[in-house]
DNA sequence: AACCACCCACTTCCATACAAGTCAACACAA
DNA sequence: TTGTGTTGACTTGTATGGAAGTGGGTGGTT
């Protein structure tokens, strides 16, 4: 999950284990981009803004490394990692492959109690895309993980959320102008298409929607060229 | 990578940090089943073994249970997870859906170098078979990353690798009786309706290819049920 | 015999101290 | 001015000690 609410002003839990909580609280800062690309985090600068000692903050450290959001540096320090603009276009190409094939299952038989449930989100998406765009991501993420929990294939949807991490910085960097609207769209017509059980149509439909963001990368890229590493024109980054 | 090599006579480089080392010698000995399901990993007792604090084995304990290997219950004990029967039936849906993909890329257009690259390592492939089953699957594993190399999508399979762990649990267990051969066959066939351009043909040989461990994970899990949780058959394990 | 309260050895988690490497600033010499 | 060597304040990596929680065994009571 995003834990998109609430993270700046975040307390910890005395009772629960502090270094998954940390691990939350970063990835959420990285991933919103509150910690900025090659911003350096010092174990203990951090272990004293949240009242803890060094360890559960190189432990949160430690698997944030194996998200792609940290790098650590040995003896020199530990900084967040520019996009990888080349894992961002695998990821997606991974994503568009594994949801391609859910659709398929789906749209391979009916289902009348799935569609009126993908409707019921998709006008709570309606609503939430004119407004708040912070709480249509989380709906976004919902509907997504509908579908692979009805195909049978949630776990699936787990493993895609660690790949989704660098697709999601993307989207916060062009946070405003995102098209909500489209999107909702795009997930109406895919619903469509289940309901219709027009197999490849729907799956042509899921892929073309997971495709956006290759319209927006180009765009994010040439904004803010710093915060990238692997960009298509410089094959050297070094 | 699978480090299948001189697993058991590790000595750690005094030089590199510990931790990551211990990490990929832990993983190694879980999915070769040296470290059987259940059995209990503790902390000091490793750290004497290697001969190091116990602090870097902690830190790679943590690594290895965010690769669903180990599942650490607080104040009680670490423990080798049981082989996941859910997680290897999803991590299987996810390879099949990528792995389609970058065969369809590859098909779709002429690429003799490619070709003729895949045909020499299924001659090695040939030549591993019939012998060392070790040898053949670390060739089989560089089949398939040429394969998403090919696509222009390396990371994609790096990817796929941490999910990949679970079904090579299972693999390993299988080990004697693998049918290697008919795993080459089918490596070959994909190759030559690759090389036909027979995008759909291709698709589908491949993933018929990588349905094959849907036959061997039940008999897999008849033989050994205690090693797996989430079964099919018993949907209540606690 | 059956049951219950207590204790103690064991676990992970966190805090703290030390070791070793890096790098920038500074003094000093050519 | 320029180049160079050295120092010292940083960084992460490792070791170790204590805190809190768990569970089994023990001894006493009913």
């Amino acid at each position: 999950m995003l834990e998109l609410i609430d993270i700046d002003a975040w307390k910890l839990d005395q009772q629960k284990a502090v270094s998954p909580q940390l691990r939350v609280v970063l990835r959420s800062r990285i991933i919103r981009n509150n910690l900025k690309p090659m911003s350096r985090l010092s174990e203990p600068e951090l272990a004293k803004e949240y009242g803890v000692s060094r360890q559960p903050v190189r432990e949160a450290f430690i698997t944030l490394v194996d998200e792609g959001l940290l790098e650590i540096r040995p003896q020199r320090g530990t900084f967040v990692k520019k996009i990888d603009y080349e894992a961002v276009l695998n990821a997606r190409f991974v994503r568009e492959a594994v949801e391609a094939d859910i659709i398929r299952q789906l749209a391979s038989r009916p289902n009348a109690e799935l569609v009126a449930n993908l409707r019921q989100e998709i006008a709570d998406q309606y609503k939430a895309a004119s407004g708040s765009p912070l709480q249509f991501i989380e709906l976004d993420e919902r509907f997504h993980r509908s579908l692979a929990q009805a195909a049978g294939v949630a776990r699936a949807w787990d493993y895609l959320e660690a790949i989704k991490s660098q697709m999601d910085r993307v989207r916060f960097m062009t946070f405003e102008e995102f098209p909500s609207i489209t999107l909702v769209k795009q997930h109406e017509q895919v619903v469509d298409l289940i309901e219709q059980q027009d197999v490849k149509a729907a799956e042509e439909a899921m892929r073309s929607h997971l495709r956006e963001i290759l319209k927006s990368l180009p765009k994010v890229h040439e904004i803010y060229p710093e915060y990238f590493e692997n960009s298509p024109g410089s094959p050297r980054d070094t």
